[in-house]
DNA sequence: AACAAATGTCACACATTTGAGAAATATTTC
DNA sequence: GAAATATTTCTCAAATGTGTGACATTTGTT
């Protein structure tokens, strides 16, 4: 891929997460392109679209999966789990969502759905192990600590744009508070 | 203000909130008028994004400082300020948004601002009591719990959309995983 | 039933966005 | 430095979105 297009796919992926009708012109500009290229290099808007989906799709996925197979230890899992959410940014937030959404058809045979349900059920055999293991608080859900786990994401990345602290201090953060709110 | 403009503002605040530059259509339908009605209601669409803005400022300002008011116990002043957060609903993220985002000119003498800016040193001041009193970790900084603080609220709008459980019982998860988050 | 107010339907002018061709210019590659 | 490739500029037509006037229909009130 040349690195225009994928100049071209980051600044779509900006845009379009805060305002998904923006005009391509802001994306043209973003990506310091002209309109004409942002055309040659996609179809139309639609085919942009899809390939942003595709791009956080994947790239959130290689990290959640990488995250999950570098260690055996649970905990361990789980912390790799949350820094690679963090740094996917922007694009984990829209990942979660694209598979949350009430419009989204979930089905196993879909290779994307299939990769999500893989970290889903990841996400929940660690939880429950840390359950057994009295690390994790067993009256919270599976579902609740996933869903706290994308918000304490979201947090981290608004607190890097507001404060000044470097981002290694505010992801220890995160990890502090998040381990904390679920133990028992 | 008539039923209708009032169904309007609802989703015209809905639908910009994940999709700003979403054709009116859309803001229409949602609120099952035409289009002609909604700009019966409305000159242009500036007028509506106004209006949606000051409907969120008010009431989830509204909000907030009943929270503050309804005791004098830090403590139960925090835990009114998150329902009161999950309470506003999306609307909470829009209103915390508009005043972080980097193109907001802040200042006191815009009456929205001087009210936002009293919310915030409230919240900056109950933090500062309970870290006094040893009920919340000193280590961790004002600014992080406030992101932290949407971000649960985030989540818990998200854990309402997605589970079985009754929306006081998430309130119930979220307060307790938030509080114990910022324990000592 | 008569009436007023609110809403819907249709038509229209106008603005913006979209997608693409053709030629000029810039950049890379050999 | 010539050829190949990528990008910009300018252009234009089609599609979509916006705001409004004129009039029909519905709804609620007396």
């Amino acid at each position: 891929m040349t690195d225009t297009k994928k100049r071209i796919i980051e600044s779509a992926i900006r845009i379009f997460n805060e305002d998904l009708s923006a005009p391509l012109q802001k994306v043209a500009d973003n990506a310091e392109v002209t309109r004409r290229t942002l055309h040659r290099y996609f179809k139309d808007r639609n085919e942009l679209v899809a390939v942003c989906k595709q791009a956080i799709e994947s790239s959130c996925k290689k990290a959640m999966i990488t995250a999950i197979q570098s260690s055996n230890d649970a905990l361990v899992q789980l912390e790799r789990m949350l820094y690679a959410g963090i740094d996917c940014g922007a694009k984990y937030s829209v990942f979660y969502k694209q598979h949350q959404s009430k419009d989204h058809k979930h089905t196993h045979h879909n290779k994307n759905c299939a990769d999500y349900d893989y970290i889903y059920n990841q996400f929940q055999r660690i939880i429950i192990e840390l359950q057994k293991e009295g690390k994790v608080n067993p009256a919270m859900s599976p579902e609740w600590i996933q869903v706290l786990h994308s918000g304490i994401i979201e947090s981290t990345i608004n607190a890097r744009e507001i404060t000044t602290k470097s981002f290694e201090e505010i992801k220890n953060l995160a990890w502090t508070s998040y381990i904390k709110a679920i133990a028992p």
